[in-house]
DNA sequence: CGACTTACGTTGATCACCGAACAAAGAAGC
DNA sequence: GCTTCTTTGTTCGGTGATCAACGTAAGTCG
């Protein structure tokens, strides 16, 4: 027998949890602070001086007053601390700067094939991140914790890709250590999507429980954030929709050795190889896109009935998961008017109306450095978790 | 920008994480206490002795000696805490009394028909309790929480159904209002087959943190089980599966107004009306049973193309999911041979490797009071959660 | 039958946290 | 412009939870 776990607990009052309430805005004075976790003023007075003495927190102007002293305002201290955020492709590597207030720092973007390999490959991202920091002006000794995703399953905790079918050489590599004599930086690595997932839930859906979030392009993935946090499954492939089955498509064959999988129909490679046989050259994703937006009607069809396809899984795990916003990003949501299109007509038609009556279908709105800054803030999240923080100032009692 | 939330700690170390401990079986002794929680030994004592006064623990006889002195072992005291838990399905009652350590102490089981409506059935519900607290011989004060399980979707927060399909007058009944006067014990109401999933994990996997429980009986269900715990979803309709679409039958019907759902060709409703076509009687799936044990190859037949479809859309959430065991349960698993057979095949088949290699496929381990169980370890874990037994110990400083 | 090992209780010391008093800094009223 | 009030934040002694060290209990081992 095992019973409920230890946490749920009311707001704690560890340094890391004042940490936390002042980074996610939840209190923005000490007075706040007393209020919030329950701690006497002078407790937290304590402990937002040692957090100030750790460089973590600042204080800023003085806010309104309501009648009386005017309160202190504390934000995080972005200047001594920042993260890199990797996203890395089939073929590209975006790296991005951030501060722990998660602000944009610098970004950088350029090719490099992942079939390059592990060392090759983080060799280059390295330079870019040693570039950024630079070019932003930070010392390399600011980094405090690099975001890593890449397109294909991989073992959280350690660090490893799991099998991933488009990355050579890359499996079980431990991409952790390989930074380990570069940086003095925990190193995070997760899915592509799943980082997507990330950046979309902190920065647009922050109240959300539970969220799906769909990336369409070459392939189809989902990102899966449940209970406020990503949900990875036990082997971390969880979220892997692009080769479930979809009706009627029997003889359409796929890479993964079934057919009728949903990536086999209404991928960007399979719309693609679709419009190339009717007479439309197109090659990827990208190029879908341009033929509808150059008014395509074959292509333009052909989208809505992916939406449809799409949805017609989404239907299944509306039902399945019962998220509350369902966000539909990768290339082909550029054209998300005609995709959506397609995917809200299925969802409300197959799924149960006490699961769609609060559910929201919205397109993405982070743009194309949305996975690099899902990993930055993956990053960010480790660097300033309580516990870590606790672990910080525990080893430096200043 | 939100930051990963405060829980998930090491081991705290208050009152009521001590008495988790020795409740699950994770320490058993004063000095293994000490080891776990990190707390000094004098601590733990000083902790163990206020939940002894309380009531709450005991110690028992002597453990073996290792070289030393033996310890003294720890457990709950049963005596004077049980629970209720409940399930209640279309057309009865089982009602089950249990200690909170979880030990069976009374059941019973009688026909009511939900459609009745929450003032009789609750009623009669609360007349078994009462009964089953005599003849167990405990006193009804010591009933100290109630579980109870139910055919629909539940806000479980208010414990009031949600638009339940098939009971009639339940819709927003706050059912632990009814409990209210007549007993001093929380009410913990969730979907039926969430609380049989719960049963399942805790009994026969209690260290898995990714389980699904599917129900196959007149409809199908499926409870989930995520990072050890129970995963409701956002308005609580998680798990409904049985109107998933599967390929290739869109000419069966649905009550739910749709075509080709899971439940419309492999449910057990559905089964019985096909084998009725066929020439074989039969009305409810414990009559399909019936058949397939007669050695009825049309049944035969029928079940295991049940169990393929079944797989179908579990395949499909194996990938969306990752799992690490699924349960097959409800009457039609009376028959798992027929029924595994063709889910497994068609799981393997169409789900990722991945996700399939550590995956375990079982038939359900516990029996016909499965959900009543599983509604009582809810009532047990409520009220052996950390939170609420700090607050009964603050309650009463003794 | 002592030496050793492990378990548990006791006790003074320590440290985290609290609450009350005090200081700071503005608003409101005259 | 002054006093009074309100809210914020700090200082400081007090209190209680927790700890580490020691002492006692109760076994095993040679």
């Amino acid at each position: 027998m095992t019973f409920g776990s230890a946490d749920e607990r009311t707001v704690a009052g560890s340094p890391g949890d004042v940490l936390t309430l002042i980074g996610t805005g939840s209190a923005t004075t000490r007075a706040d602070l007393a209020k919030v976790t329950g701690l006497a003023r002078s407790t937290v007075s304590q402990r937002v001086d040692a957090l100030i003495e750790h460089g973590l927190v600042e204080e800023t102007d003085n806010g309104e007053s309501t009648g009386g002293r005017p309160p202190r305002r504390l934000r995080l201290h972005t200047a001594g601390h920042v993260v890199a955020g990797v996203d890395l492709g089939a073929t590209h590597c975006r790296t991005v700067l951030l501060d722990i207030g998660g602000t944009v720092l610098a970004t950088r973007e350029d090719t490099i094939p992942i079939a390059e390999g592990p060392e090759a490959v983080l060799a280059h991202a390295d330079e870019r991140i040693k570039g950024l920091l630079a070019e932003a002006g930070r010392a390399p000794a600011t980094l405090k914790a690099i975001g890593i995703g890449v397109p294909g399953p991989v073992e959280h905790a350690t660090g490893r890709p799991n099998n991933p079918p488009i990355m050579p050489g890359w499996n079980e590599y431990p991409v952790p250590e390989f930074f380990a004599g570069r940086h003095d930086a925990a190193v995070l690595v997760d899915n592509d999507v799943n980082v997507m997932a990330l950046g979309e839930h902190r920065n647009a859906f922050p109240g959300t429980g539970y969220l799906l979030f769909v990336k369409v392009g070459t392939g189809i993935g989902c990102g899966v954030v449940a209970g406020g946090r990503l949900h990875r499954g036990a082997q971390g492939s969880a979220g892997d929709i692009g080769h479930i089955r979809v009706s009627g498509h029997d003889d359409a064959g796929c890479r993964c050795g079934n057919s009728a999988c949903l990536e086999a129909v209404a991928g960007g490679a399979a719309l693609a190889r679709r419009l190339t046989e009717l007479g439309y050259p197109a090659e990827t994703g990208a190029d879908v896109v341009a033929l509808v937006q150059s008014g395509n009607t074959q292509a333009l069809r052909l989208v809505r009935e992916a939406g449809r396809l799409i949805g017609e899984v989404l239907a299944g795990l509306v039902n399945f998961f019962n998220p509350e916003v369902i966000v539909i990003g990768g290339a082909l949501a550029r054209v998300h008017d005609h995709l959506l299109a397609g995917i809200r007509e299925t969802i409300y038609r197959r799924s149960l109306p006490l699961a769609t009556h609060h559910l929201v279908i919205t397109p993405s709105r982070t743009g194309v450095d949305a996975a690099a800054f899902g990993a930055g803030l993956l990053a960010i999240e480790h660097y300033l978790a309580p516990d870590n923080i606790n672990r910080i100032m525990e080893a430096l009692p200043s």
